[in-house]
DNA sequence: TGAATATATGAACACTCGCTCATATATTGA
DNA sequence: TCAATATATGAGCGAGTGTTCATATATTCA
């Protein structure tokens, strides 16, 4: 019930929290219109204008995923005038899409 | 609307089939029943029985959940006698989870 | 063959998710 | 201050998800 899942001899184990958290970070990539908008953040800095111009999806629905994407710290924001810029938190979340591609590739 | 997105230098972009794709692959990962599933079997070959007893979910459940993870192509299974055994299919499904755990481990 | 065991499966349900639509909030510039 | 623009937010919906419960299928062994 409460018991921890110990992986291999590299030490990799996961608690019951640690797998909720786990879960919930890959619940952000298991979106189309969310892996969109991240791969549009790759290229850099973007407001919301150009994130929706670039993934097709309207601005509310834009808006709605990059607030789940903040939540989750995949995102940080900053305003510049009427504008708010999002970029990527951390260098991760490339790596993660990318072990993604490689697996689907074979 | 039907653009792909191009990633940086390094040539990353995604189509929209991909992109579903990708989208399909992290949902599997979006479950804490899944993601104990396959850490268990990060130890090796692993019969209902067992990851049934390591997870502490229901038989049902565990199948249901199996399932899902084989269509996806993340397991593989055989049977001996009255068990089916299952395996993970390959090693990117550790080194996603391991870049996830990285990732929240900051 | 028949009981016991292991696993899979289908229906049903509560819950979650992502979207749209309408509206609110914030900022700028006239 | 007011209109225009950019973004966020809340309600409501249709679709999808994970579970349980009951049952089906497969295998072994007596």
């Amino acid at each position: 019930m409460d018991e921890e899942l110990y992986l291999d001899s590299e030490e990799f184990f996961l608690d019951e929290d640690e797998l909720i958290e786990m879960a919930e970070l890959f619940k952000m990539f298991g979106d189309s219109t969310r892996i969109k908008i991240l791969c549009v953040l790759f290229e850099g800095e973007r407001c919301v204008q150009e994130i929706t111009g670039a993934t097709g999806a309207s601005q509310s629905a834009v808006s709605h995923q990059l607030r789940l994407l903040k939540q989750a710290r995949l995102i940080r924001s900053r305003r510049n005038g009427k504008q708010i810029y999002y970029t990527l938190a951390d260098d991760h979340v490339k790596t993660i899409l990318g072990m993604a591609k490689e697996h689907l590739e074979e």
